[in-house]
Formats: C-alpha cells, structure tokens, sequence
DNA sequence: TTATATATATCGGATGACCAATATATTACG
DNA sequence: CGTAATATATTGGTCATCCGATATATATAA
C-alpha cells in the first residue's frame, strides 16, 4: 500500500482523529460513490449518470475511473467479472465499514444542513 | 475580481450549471463556514472551534483566515468593526444568497445521506 | 465487414484546499 | 511595566482532486 493511499484512507475513513488530513474537506467524490453504491450496484456509466442528476454536471471519464480504481485498490469496492463491455462493481464489507464511519462523520459535520 | 476568485464563484455558487467547475467537490469550508455564519455571527476562532466540535479536528489558522479571507472579499461575509482582537463576521445579502444556493445544491447532491 | 456508439482506462497538467511556520496586534496577568 | 495568552494574518509548500485529451475494447448498426 502506497503512502498516497494511506493518507487518503485516512483522511476519509478514519474514525482515528489523531492524524493532519481530517480537515481536508476533499474527497467527496469517493465518499458518494460509495454512497451510491450502497443503494445498488452499478457501473462507471451508470454513477456518472446518477452522480449528473444529483448535481447537474457529469464528471468526466478521467475523474470517475480514476477514483473507481482508488476505492477498488483500497478494497472498499469490487468488481463483478466483466460480462461485456459493463464493469459492475459493488461494496465490499470493508467498504461498507468505511461508509458507515465516513457517513457518521458527514453527519456530524453537516449538522442542520439538511431541513 | 480575479480569474480565480470568479471561477471559485462560479463553481461553489452558481446555479449556472454551464461551467465546468461543478464536479469540483472542493470547497466545503467555505460553505460549512456560510452555514455556521447563518446561524449566528461569529469571529474567526469561534468558527473554528465550532468546526472542530463537528469535524473532531481544528482548522489551522493558515486555512480559517486565507477562508475568511475570501468569503470577505467575496462579499459574501463582512466583519463588524473590529472591536479589540476580535472581527466579528456575518453573513451579507448577498451571502444569503449564496448559501441558499449552494444549500440546494448540497442537499440534492448528498440526498439520502442524511438519514 | 465497416462505421458508430458506448464503456473503460490512463496520463499530463492545472488548481486550490490545507497545513506548518511565522509574524503582528491586542488583552490579561504577574 | 513585562510576560504570557489569545486572535488575526501571511507565506511557502504539499497534496490529491479533477478535467481534457487520448487510447482501447466491446457492442450495435449500417
């Protein structure tokens, strides 16, 4: 495991506050890939798409693939066997952990955000 | 106003979605900073703490104040003159807005996340 | 088959959030 | 008064997100 994935495992998902990235606001990305997959499987495309109608914009093929790789590498995600050209990828148990204490933390810092 | 401080504009505040700032997830200090701003003016160490007390880790001075920084010269925030240490800063009209905004974008983008 | 559309993937570069260190000003306390 | 603590402010540097461009593979349409 590379230092540059450390840190951002820790800096997203930690729920150890003893370290200099928990004030880093970046990251949301991964965060709501997550989040959406938590609802269902899906792949690439298919986050892209959900991800342009929460927020009016399509991220580009080089910002979702790259963290897609990153969350799979970090063993939060996994790809089903490719059937086709679709890469379906679902939650793995470790990336339902990092949710749910990245979720607690959102919460916590969001707090009266949401109505 | 400066390129920079026009795109960071755009990105974080716009309803115009014809930009291509959008998918930056950047930025959240800015407007958790509005959010607490709208609830009750504060200087800038309250802001922190009360940061800190959500997040479980403080900002550094080197990230409130060039954030504050901003915010001002944005027009977004303006700060009461300064009495002794303190600046006290509170929301303008147009930092009303801006928070509205950015709010409605916050929430349909993170929507479900909330329990 | 060939052409087009879709999905995945990578790379280079730009960007700005963030922190550590440092500096200055004001207040509080001895 | 001088010292310590608090609040504000700036600078230099690091870092990873994100986009644009590009490439490849598969599926569909002609």
């Amino acid at each position: 495991m590379t230092n540059i994935l450390r840190c951002y495992l820790m800096r997203q998902f930690s729920g150890d506050n003893n370290n200099n990235y928990c004030c880093d606001m970046r990251g949301m990305l991964g965060f709501l890939i997550l989040f959406l997959l938590s609802k269902k499987p899906m792949h690439g495309q298919e986050i892209a798409e959900e991800i342009a109608r929460r927020k009016g914009e399509k991220p580009s093929p080089g910002t979702i693939y790259p963290a897609l790789k990153n969350l799979r590498q970090m063993g939060f995600i996994i790809s089903d066997e490719k059937e086709g050209k679709t890469i379906v990828y679902s939650l793995t148990d470790r990336g339902k952990n990092a949710l749910r204490t990245s979720k607690r933390r959102f919460i916590q810092t969001f707090l009266g955000v949401f109505p």
